[in-house]
DNA sequence: ATTGATAATCTCAACGTTGAGATAACAGCA
DNA sequence: TGCTGTTATCTCAACGTTGAGATTATCAAT
């Protein structure tokens, strides 16, 4: 019936009425859904002993394919954060023996980041509970709204150029 | 017709053909989206001379209405971060004397934060940019397609319980 | 009045990201 | 071969948030 965000436009309703202030009717919404959505699964994968960038990382290794394994600027576009944060967190993920890096022998100036057998084993074992979990939250909808809200967003999505992840 | 999640979900299909990882074209598209719209936002204040949560803060006093105050938690809930920011950015918007704190005669725990009026000033300048700024980043999608994201995105969010700004 | 529980705010050390700069390697071309 | 511009990664200081703890005040019950 009425969420924080109808809260918010009935505010600026009366403050601003001059102010039609419709647009925070959705980028509100998606900032507040997305915070919300973040510490959910943080608390999940808090509870398998993993950060939510851990399996992140794992994740876009695991789904690329055999032989598993990303260039760091691969893994940095599809992380969406900069340089000095994949570097960091190929460094973590290396000493816990989830991941190696391996020479580039077509480019020495890349640095392939490959799943180690444990890191492959730990992401096939965590993505099914975890795609569960992201079901979970999102149990409200009909499935017929869920794939009405996906197309949307994905009309959107493209509108901001967002159309591959290479 | 495709966007980078649904190279995520082709790649999920093709290495794991058991699992049906549907929540992520919902789930992902938040994601990704929060953070492109917050990139564009981060911009359009930049070039207003403001940081995001300057606006954010002196923009949730504004819509609460004359006298334009509220407590440090209130603003706490608001911006959805813990206490400690929230001092830290209330030192520093008081030092660039867009608010003020003022003693609660109520409630001696309790600190109000009132604007000033060269904060009234500035935000009431800055918000229908603003607004105008966000319809741009939304334009793609026809009015009606608005109002159904909008009410989809609702549901979702009342579905977590954030049904109140207080 | 006193006690104990709860609440509001501030403090501060630990932590991770940012973003600019450094380094090394590649690619195209004269 | 040498030059120039570009690309990939790493380095590191600056910065902001987190989250636990300290402080002070309020409230309820006795």
């Amino acid at each position: 019936m009425s969420d924080a965000v109808d809260q918010i436009l009935g505010q600026w309703a009366r403050e601003r009425p001059d102010l039609d202030a419709w647009p925070m009717g959705i980028i509100g919404r998606i900032n507040r859904l997305s915070r919300l959505v973040d510490r959910e699964l943080k608390d999940f994968f808090a509870a398998h002993g993993l950060e939510h960038w851990e399996f992140d990382v794992l994740a876009t290794l695991r789904r690329s394919g055999p032989p598993y394994a990303l260039t760091a600027g691969a893994l940095n576009r599809a992380a969406m954060v900069t340089s000095g944060a994949i570097t960091n967190r190929i460094d973590r993920l290396a000493a816990k023996g989830l991941v190696e890096r391996v020479p580039d022998e077509q480019d020495r100036r890349s640095v392939r980041v490959r799943l180690t057998e444990r890191g492959r084993a730990l992401v096939d074992e965590v993505v099914g509970l975890h795609v569960a979990n992201e079901a979970r939250l999102l149990a409200s909808l009909s499935p017929d709204r869920r794939m009405e809200l996906a197309d949307l967003l994905r009309d959107l999505l493209e509108s901001f150029g967002d159309t591959s992840i290479e």
